[in-house]
RNA sequence: GGUCCCGUAGCUCAGCUGGAUAGAGCAUCAGCCUUCUAAGCUGACGGUCGUUGGUUCGAAUCCAACCGGGAUCGCCA
C-alpha cells in the first residue's frame, strides 16, 4: 500500500534519528503519522509529545531535532516546519509526481490475490412477502463488502437464505386458497412476490376478524389467538407440508415460484446477484445429528427431555437445541447450515453473515456453540451487524403498514433523477432509452449511496427527501464528478501519456497536491474498508476525493493550460481521479455514468 | 431486571488504535456561468461532543456512574 511505503521510508529513519540523537531504541508501532491539518504547511505530521521522556527534551527542541535529522537523511524530506509538540513533514513533489505515475498506470484499489476464500451471506428473505427498504440496506451492504472484499484479493461466494417454508407461507398460502378465487401474478398484473404477500395480509385480517368475534363470544385473547380456526388450519398445513402431502408441496412450488420471480426482478433492478441460494426446506433438517453428537459428547446437556446448552460461563443463558419431541429449533439448522458450508467449500477461511442486530445474541450463541463443538474455523465467523433503518415517522412495522417497500422506493428514486435530469436538459441529444439507463443509473446511486455511507453498525434514519438528493454528499455528486471528467478526456482526445520526468517537474499546486494525497490515502482506506467491513469508509474517502477534484477543477484549467506538459499531467491526474472513482464505486455496487 | 448498542451544529452524518482552533452535507444568508458539464465552486452563520467524575502533559475518543433512546433475553423464526 501506499500509505505503507511512504511510511516505509520514514519510520527506520525515524527510528535511525532516534538512536543517534536519543540513544533509544524506537518501537514502529509507537510512530503515528497523521496528515498535515490544512492551516499548517506540510503532508504528514509526527507528533513528538509520546518522544519526550526518552528525548529528554522538550517538544519544540525534540521535533527540531528529528526534523533536521530526517531531512539530511531522507531525499524525500523536502522541509519540515515545527508547531509546538507537531513535527509537519513536507514530502517532495517528486515523490507525489511518481506516484501519480503509478497510479495512472495501474489500479491502486485492486490488490494482489491473497488466496483466500470467504463466504458472504447477506439476504435472508422470506417467502411469503416483498423486499421492503430493510432488506435493501442488507443486501447493499453485503454485495458492496464481497466486492470491497473482492478488490482486496479474496475470492468471495455471494449467498442469500431462503426461507421457504414454515408458517408464514402457509398462512399465504391458506389465505389464496380461500380467498384467491386461483388469482395469479399475470391475471392480477402484479409482481409473484408483491401478490403473495397481499394473501399474507388477507390471512392476517381475517384470523383477526375472527379472534375479535371468539373475543366477543366470551373466549379471553390469548385463548381466542390459538384457538382461531384459520389458525389451527395454518398449523395443520405446515403438518401436512412436513408430510411431504402432494397438495399442499404443489402449491407451495407454485407460490414460492410466483415469490422467486418477483425477487429476481427486484434483485437485477438493484444490481446484485448471489453466486449461491440456500433454502430453508433443505437445510432445517440439518443440524439434529450435529447436536447429539455434541450431547454424546458432552457438549451439550439433556433436562426435561430437551436437548440444552450452558452459556452462563460465557456470561450468555442456557438455549435449547432440541425440542422435548426431538424437533429442531432455529439454532439447530444454523448450526447445520454453518457446518455444511464449510464441507462444500474446503478451504473456506471466512464466513460473514449480513445480518440485522436484532439476533447480535443470537450469532454471540450460534459462534460459541460451533466453537464448543470444536471446529476450528468457528474464529472465522463473523456477524456483520447492522443497524435499523428508521423513518421519519418512527419504526418500520408491517402491522401497522408503514413498511417501505423496495421497488415502490427504487421507482421513486428513479423517476426523482429523471425529474431533474429533464430540467436540467444536458442531454437532449440522446435516446429515450439511454436517457432511462441512466436515470436508472443515477436513481440507484442516491439510493445505495445513501444507505451506505453510514457507519453499518448504526441505527439510521431514512429520510425519503434527503435520499433522492442529487446534490451535497450523495452518489450522483460523485458520479457527476465522474462525467465532467470524461467530458473532458473526450475533449482531449487520445490521451498523450504523461511522464514524470524528474527533470523537467515545476512545482505542484495545492489543488493538485490535495488530489493527489487523496488517491494516495485510498489503498489504505481500502484496506481498512475490508478488514473492517465498512463501505461507508470508502463511500465517505470517494466523496473526499471527488471534492478536491471539483475544486481543483474549478480553480485550475486543464485543456486551456498552455505549457503541453503541465496540461498533460493534469489530464493524467484527471483520468486518474475518475478511474479510481469507478472501481470505489464498483466497491459499492454504485455504476458512473459516461456524461450526465 | 440481566446483557449489548447508541447519544457530536436546527436536521442527517464523519471524526473514536488519546494529540494542534471538533469536520462535512442539508437548511439559512452572500458571492461566482461570453473559458474545460453550475447535479459545480467560494464564503458566512451555526457546537458546554448527553451529564458528572476519573486516568493523562493532553479526552469527542479510554474507564466508572448516572440520564435519555434502542435491541435482546421463547421447547418462535
Amino acid at each position: 500500500m501506499f500509505q505503507d511505503r511512504l511510511q516505509a521510508l520514514l519510520v527506520p529513519a525515524l527510528q535511525a534519528a532516534f538512536s543517534e540523537l536519543f540513544n533509544h531504541a524506537l518501537d514502529a508501532r509507537s510512530v503515528g503519522f497523521q496528515a498535515t491539518r490544512p492551516e499548517f504547511e506540510g503532508d504528514v505530521t509526527i507528533n513528538v509529545f509520546p518522544f519526550l521522556k526518552q528525548s529528554g527534551k522538550g517538544p519544540e527542541q525534540t521535533a527540531q531535532a528529528i526534523g533536521e535529522h530526517l531531512k539530511a537523511k531522507v531525499p524525500i524530506v523536502e522541509r519540515f516546519n515545527v508547531m509546538k509538540g507537531f513535527l509537519n513533514i513536507v514530502i517532495a513533489d517528486s515523490y507525489w509526481f511518481g506516484f501519480l505515475q503509478e497510479a495512472a498506470t495501474q489500479d491502486i484499489l485492486e490488490f494482489p490475490p491473497t488466496g483466500k476464500r470467504v463466504m458472504v451471506e447477506y439476504a435472508s428473505p422470506n417467502t411469503n412477502k416483498p423486499l421492503h427498504l430493510g432488506h435493501l440496506r442488507n443486501i447493499f451492504l453485503g454485495y458492496s463488502v464481497s466486492r470491497i472484499l473482492k478488490s482486496a484479493g479474496h475470492e468471495v461466494i455471494k449467498v442469500q437464505v431462503i426461507n421457504d417454508r414454515g408458517i408464514h407461507i402457509c398462512k399465504s398460502m391458506l389465505a389464496w386458497q380461500k380467498f384467491g378465487k386461483g388469482e395469479t401474478p399475470d391475471s392480477a398484473g402484479v409482481k409473484g412476490d408483491k401478490l403473495v404477500g397481499k394473501y399474507y395480509v388477507e390471512f392476517d385480517k381475517a384470523y383477526k376478524a375472527e379472534i375479535e368475534a371468539l373475543v366477543i363470544g366470551g373466549r379471553s385473547k390469548e385463548d381466542a389467538e390459538k384457538e382461531a380456526p384459520i389458525m389451527l388450519e395454518a398449523q395443520e398445513m405446515l403438518l401436512k407440508w412436513e408430510a411431504n402431502d402432494p397438495d399442499v408441496r404443489t402449491l407451495w412450488e407454485k407460490m414460492n415460484g410466483w415469490v422467486y420471480e418477483g425477487f429476481e426482478a427486484t434483485y437485477k433492478r438493484a444490481g446484485v446477484d448471489f453466486d449461491k441460494n440456500y433454502y430453508e426446506s433443505q437445510t432445517y433438517v440439518l443440524g439434529k445429528n450435529d447436536v447429539l453428537e455434541g450431547l454424546k459428547k458432552g457438549v451439550f446437556y439433556e433436562k426435561d427431555g430437551a436437548v440444552w446448552v450452558d452459556n452462563t460461563k460465557e456470561g450468555l443463558d442456557e438455549k435449547v437445541l432440541l425440542r422435548r419431541d426431538g424437533t429442531s429449533v432455529y439454532m439447530t439448522q444454523d448450526i447445520g447450515t454453518a457446518i455444511k458450508r464449510f464441507e462444500e467449500y474446503p478451504g473456506l477461511s471466512k464466513l460473514i453473515y449480513t445480518v440485522g442486530n436484532e439476533q447480535d445474541y443470537h450469532f454471540k450463541v450460534l459462534f460459541i456453540i460451533l466453537k464448543k463443538l470444536g471446529f476450528a474455523w468457528a474464529d472465522e465467523l463473523f456477524h456483520l451487524s447492522y443497524g435499523m433503518v428508521d423513518l421519519p415517522t418512527g419504526k418500520m412495522k408491517s402491522r401497522e403498514g408503514t413498511v417501505v417497500d423496495a421497488d415502490d422506493l427504487i421507482e421513486e428514486v428513479v423517476s426523482e433523477a429523471r425529474k431533474t435530469g429533464e430540467q436540467l436538459s444536458k442531454l437532449d441529444d440522446i435516446s429515450e432509452a439511454e436517457k432511462a439507463e441512466l436515470f436508472e443509473t443515477i436513481g440507484l446511486a442516491a439510493l445505495k449511496y445513501y444507505l451506505l455511507k453510514v457507519d453499518p453498525k448504526k441505527r439510521m434514519l431514512f429520510d425519503p427527501a434527503a435520499s433522492i438528493d442529487l446534490q451535497g454528499h450523495t452518489g450522483p455528486f460523485i458520479q457527476y464528478t465522474y462525467a465532467r471528467i470524461n467530458s473532458l478526456l473526450r475533449k482531449a482526445g487520445t490521451m498523450a501519456q504523461w511522464m514524470h520526468d524528474p527533470k523537467s517537474a515545476w512545482p505542484l499546486l495545492p489543488e493538485e497536491r490535495a488530489v493527489i494525497k487523496l488517491l494516495h490515502q485510498f489503498p489504505t482506506v481500502l484496506d481498512e474498508a475490508a478488514t473492517k467491513l465498512e463501505p461507508s469508509a470508502i463511500a465517505n474517502h470517494s466523496y473526499e476525493l471527488v471534492k478536491a477534484y471539483n475544486s481543483f477543477y474549478q480553480a485550475i484549467p486543464v485543456m486551456k493550460e498552455e505549457d503541453a506538459a503541465k496540461r498533460e499531467f493534469r489530464i493524467a491526474l484527471s483520468a486518474t481521479v475518475a478511474s479510481v472513482t469507478r472501481k470505489a464505486m464498483w466497491c459499492l455496487g454504485i455504476e458512473v455514468p459516461e456524461r450526465m
